[in-house]
DNA sequence: TCTGGGGTCCTAGGACCC
DNA sequence: TCTGGGGTCCTAGGACCC
C-alpha cells in the first residue's frame, strides 16, 4: 500500500493572497469567525511568533507593529479554491479521499509508477503553476505516516516540499517525532503519555497493545499499528451520508434576553435547514444549545434534544422545535455569548417510514411542506439570502452579530 | 473590552427487559 | 433484614480532527 497525503501549506492565508498577489512574502493572518481568534498564520506572521489560535485582541498590537495583512474568514472563497484543487489531485489517481478543505490522501499504489516522489513533485507543481496554491506532500505506507511525512515535507526546506518515508529508517524517524505531532493523539492524551514517560513517536509505537486499548481505546491501539506500517485507517472515497449538520455562532455581543436568543436561534436553523435540504435530508431530531463564555465565571451551557414526531425538512417545524426547546433552557440573568443548533437523526427526505395510522392529511401536509420549502430556497438562490424567512428574523438592530470587519472581496476576480 | 465553527467516533452508565 | 445476571439500546460527554 502506498499513501500520500496532499495538504495545502497555510491554506487559507493562501486563498487570500490569490486574491492580493501583493501581500506575497509579506505577513498575514486570518482570523475566526466574529474575527475571534487567529486560524491561519503566513510563515511571515509565524516567524513574527503569532501562535496558532491566538485571540486576535492579545497580538493586535503586534500586528500593527509589523504591518500584518489581517483578514476576517471567507468561507467561500476557500470551498472554491478547496475545489479546484481536489479537481487537480484527482488527475493523478483514480483513489482519493478529501480529507478536509485543505488536504486529500491519494492512493499512490500505481503499478507503473516507478518514482513516487518524482510523480507527487510533479503534483505540487501542478498545484503551484494552475491555482497557485503551495502544498506539501507526504508518502508512506499508512494514513498515519503519510500526515508525518507531509509535516516533514512542510518543515524543513531541503525537501522541496516532498517527503517518503518509503525504504526509510523508521526508528530514527520516530524517535525524533513528539508523541503530540501524531494524527489522532491530542493534547489530553499527550499530557497522559508524558506521566507514563512516553514522549516520542517511536515509543508509542512500541507500547503494548493491551496498555494502548487500556488506556487509549481501540482508536490508540490502531494508531501505534499504523506507525508500526500496517494499515488500519482505510481510504474513504466516497463521502459517507452526514450524520448532523450544526449552525453556531457566538455573539458580537454577550445576550441576555430571550428574544434575541430567539432570533439567533431561528436563524440558525434556517442556515442548517438550507444545508439540509440540499443534500436532500431531512433530520428527526435537533439539539438547541445555549452558552455563556468559557473565559469568566461560572460556565452556564444548558441543552436539550428535541425529537421530532417523523422527520423533517420544513423550516417551519424545525424552528418551532428549536424555540420550544429554547425556552425550555433559557434562564435569565446569564450573559449568552453563543448559541447553537444541530439537525440530529439525518437521513432521506421524503422515504419517511409513515405510521400504519397516518392518515392521509398528514401525508399531504408533509408533501406541501417539501413544496413550500423547496420554493424557499429557490427563491434565496435566486434572490439573494435571506429574502425568504421567518417573520422572527426581519428584525431590526442586531447588535449582537457577529463581526467580520477584514472580509477579503469577492471572489470572481483574482481567481484565475 | 476582545477568546471559532463544524464535524466524527468511542465509551460509560442508565434504563429497560426477561 | 436478606434481593440475579445478562443482554440491548440510548444518550451524554469526552476526545480528537481540520
Amino acid at each position: 500500500m502506498r499513501f500520500a497525503l496532499c495538504d495545502c501549506n497555510n491554506f487559507f492565508v493562501s486563498c487570500e493572497r490569490l486574491l492580493r498577489p501583493d501581500l506575497a512574502g509579506k505577513p498575514v493572518i486570518v482570523l475566526s469567525c466574529n474575527d475571534g481568534c487567529v486560524i491561519s498564520r503566513s510563515n511571515e506572521a509565524k516567524a513574527l511568533g503569532i501562535p496558532m489560535a491566538e485571540p486576535f485582541f492579545k497580538i493586535a498590537a503586534l500586528a500593527k507593529a509589523h504591518d500584518v495583512a489581517v483578514f476576517s474568514t471567507n468561507f467561500a472563497l476557500y470551498h472554491e479554491v478547496s475545489r479546484r484543487v481536489m479537481a487537480v489531485l484527482s488527475r493523478y489517481t483514480d483513489r482519493m479521499e478529501t480529507y478536509s478543505v485543505d488536504e486529500a490522501f491519494l492512493d499512490l499504489s500505481i503499478a507503473s509508477l516507478a518514482d513516487p516522489v518524482e510523480y507527487a513533485r510533479g503534483i505540487r507543481r501542478t498545484l503551484l503553476e494552475e491555482i497557485g496554491i503551495p502544498a506539501s506532500i507526504g508518502i508512506a505506507s499508512t494514513k498515519t505516516l503519510a500526515k508525518l511525512a507531509a509535516d516533514r515535507g512542510k518543515k524543513d526546506p531541503e525537501t522541496g516540499g516532498v517527503f517518503s518515508l518509503e525504504g526509510l529508517d523508521l526508528d530514527a524517524f520516530l524517535e525524533k517525532v513528539p508523541v503530540g505531532d501524531v494524527w489522532g493523539i491530542g493534547r489530553r492524551c499527550t499530557e497522559s503519555l508524558s506521566r507514563s514517560g512516553i514522549r516520542t513517536a517511536r515509543q508509542f509505537r512500541d507500547a503494548k497493545d493491551d496498555w494502548l486499548r487500556l488506556h487509549f481505546s481501540v482508536r490508540g491501539v490502531h494508531t501505534a499499528w499504523e506507525l508500526r506500517g500496517i494499515s488500519c485507517i482505510r481510504l474513504v472515497e466516497e463521502d459517507p451520508a452526514q450524520k448532523s449538520i450544526q449552525a453556531s455562532r457566538s455573539f458580537g455581543t454577550p445576550v441576555t434576553d430571550l428574544e434575541s436568543l430567539k432570533e439567533a436561534v431561528a436563524g440558525h436553523v434556517v442556515s442548517a435547514g438550507e444545508r439540509l435540504r440540499s443534500q436532500g435530508l431531512a433530520a428527526r431530531a435537533l439539539q438547541v444549545y445555549i452558552s455563556t463564555s468559557r473565559f469568566r465565571g461560572n460556565l452556564f451551557a444548558p441543552a436539550v434534544t428535541m425529537k421530532m414526531d417523523a422527520p423533517t425538512s420544513s423550516n417551519l417545524i424545525l424552528v418551532k422545535a428549536a424555540l420550544e426547546g429554547l425556552e425550555r433552557i433559557y434562564a435569565p440573568g446569564h450573559a449568552f455569548t453563543k448559541a447553537g443548533v444541530t439537525l440530529l437523526e439525518l437521513g432521506p427526505d421524503g422515504v419517511t417510514q409513515q405510521g400504519l395510522f397516518d392518515e392521509e392529511g398528514v401525508q399531504l401536509k408533509r408533501k406541501k411542506d417539501r413544496a413550500l420549502m423547496a420554493a424557499v430556497d429557490e427563491v434565496n438562490r435566486a434572490l439573494g439570502e435571506g429574502t425568504l424567512q421567518p417573520a422572527l428574523l426581519f428584525s431590526k438592530e442586531r447588535e449582537w452579530e457577529p463581526k467580520h470587519e477584514k472580509l477579503s472581496d469577492g471572489l470572481e476576480e483574482g481567481l484565475r
